[in-house]
DNA sequence: GTTGGACTATGACGTTACGTCACCCTTTAG
DNA sequence: CTAAAGGGTGACGTAACGTCATAGTCCAAC
């Protein structure tokens, strides 16, 4: 009733060389090893061998299975861990997708939205942004933004789409901090928000004072806020108290000036 | 404008590790090396570094994005191929969830059906086997079966879902074979169809003629052929094919006698 | 007895995208 | 001048084997 190594391989429809691999790492031994070095497996071995390829299918890792197999680890527990992990697996999967296909929708045109209207949108958000701005910080404010607006007039679609890209970036690196359990207001948060502040300077020239206030903006602001949770639907919670962190303790915004940005409405 | 190693992972958030690894697999050489060897990065190489971040997040391999920025490998069909790619990933992620699911069913004792009630299913489905033996190839035929049957009464439900496993397994084997275009008459399929002929002489007395026969039968027979399509839609019909081939080549079963088994109905 | 083909064995490298040492050299602030 | 940052180059580890390269073993045929 022993079988050789070929013999086992035939049998169950792996590589000559998986048998050597699961030997080497202790999850199948062969029932007797001649002199010659020869492996040789018997009924108790093909039967655990079943065992292994069928957890093996179903995408447990072989520590995992070793582990199940020797110490009577509950199979039906440690399965419902591993489809966990399946499920973890398929939203990011899923996750990938999504982005792909907002990707490749914007590269090739979006043929749903052609460019003149890319643009006409472009202008309509600018300037319910602009009022937004105009209401809560001045007129002053509303025109810097609009100064720093005309510095991207020669920009084609596909710059503007390309900066979207980097903003979104950094967006999912403060959704993934917020995940990890990141506060807001601790210095990883801060070094995120200086880059948030960084870009923020390159289209509008933000004083401490406005750019604490933007932190409201950006929960008031349909169209902030839209584009920010549509990365993660807490973010922008968490990027609101980051920003007002950020002007306090990196650009010496003072709370007690808060009535002024109010008052300058 | 130039930034040193750290400066640069700090602002596109990754490890100077990864600087390092993408320098010498050639996908972002630093814009100049000092005579120290202190790598140093310009405009171009962020903006390039951006591009290579957003395919990154997009789940595209590394040799896969350095085509696609250095070789002008069209961006969109490249993700678009990369799309197809993920979508393959995600159905089998699907297909192993769902064994994942009937396999915890299985070995959770499966509230829907007790055991009560899947013996009385078992046994429903054998008489309905025996019957169909009956009709086909006669009473002596069902016979043998019963008697073979009677070999597993000390059988618990595990023992059954084990070898349910186990000819599952089998089955996967040849669905992959198929899908690779492997045919029922080569000599790979008759490998295979060799164990599922052992798997069926271990509850039943095939005969080459009866052998050939079950070939219409897994066709025919709604249990048996809903327990393969299950495994893969098209499997009925290629198994049917590769049973008469290994009946004809490897049992030495000769179409003449066709007539004779289906005299004994 | 030997020859040859089939089978077996043991390394060791390759794969993916870096993380993590270990060890050494510059630059810079005090 | 010294010590702390920060930079550099290997080299190993990861998951699960595939794929050589090299060498010993077995068995049937001559």
């Amino acid at each position: 009733m022993e079988r050789t190594v070929s013999e086992v391989a035939r049998l169950a429809g792996v590589s000559v060389r998986t048998l050597r691999h699961y030997d080497s790492i202790g999850l199948l031994p062969p029932g007797r090893v001649a002199p010659n070095g020869y492996r040789y497996y018997g009924r108790p071995e093909l039967l655990r061998l079943q065992r292994i390829l069928l957890l093996r299918e179903l995408g447990v890792p072989l520590p995992a299975i070793a582990r199940i197999l020797d110490e009577q680890d509950d199979e039906v527990s440690a399965l419902q861990d591993h489809r966990a992990q399946l499920l973890q697996e398929r939203r990011r999967l899923d996750d990938i997708l999504g982005a792909v296909d907002r990707t490749i929708a914007g590269l090739s045109g979006d043929e749903t939205v052609t460019d003149d209207e890319f643009f006409a949108g472009l202008s309509q958000a600018r300037s319910r942004l602009r009022d937004d701005l105009a209401d809560r910080f001045g007129v002053a404010a509303a025109e810097g933004f609009e100064k720093a607006v005309r510095a991207t007039d020669g920009w084609t679609r596909e710059d503007y789409e390309r900066m979207g890209d980097e903003g979104r970036r950094l967006l999912l690196r403060m959704a993934a901090a917020r995940d990890r359990g990141v506060r807001p207001d601790s210095a990883e948060a801060l070094e995120l928000t200086e880059q948030h502040y960084d870009g923020v300077l390159q289209l509008w020239p933000a004083t401490p004072a406005t750019y604490y206030a933007l932190g409201d903006l950006i929960l008031d602001n349909a169209d902030q806020r839209s584009i920010i949770a549509s990365v993660d639907e807490e973010l922008p919670e968490w990027l609101a108290v980051a920003i007002r962190a950020y002007a306090v303790q990196r650009l010496g915004f003072a709370q007690n000036d808060k009535k002024t940005v109010r008052r300058s409405v």
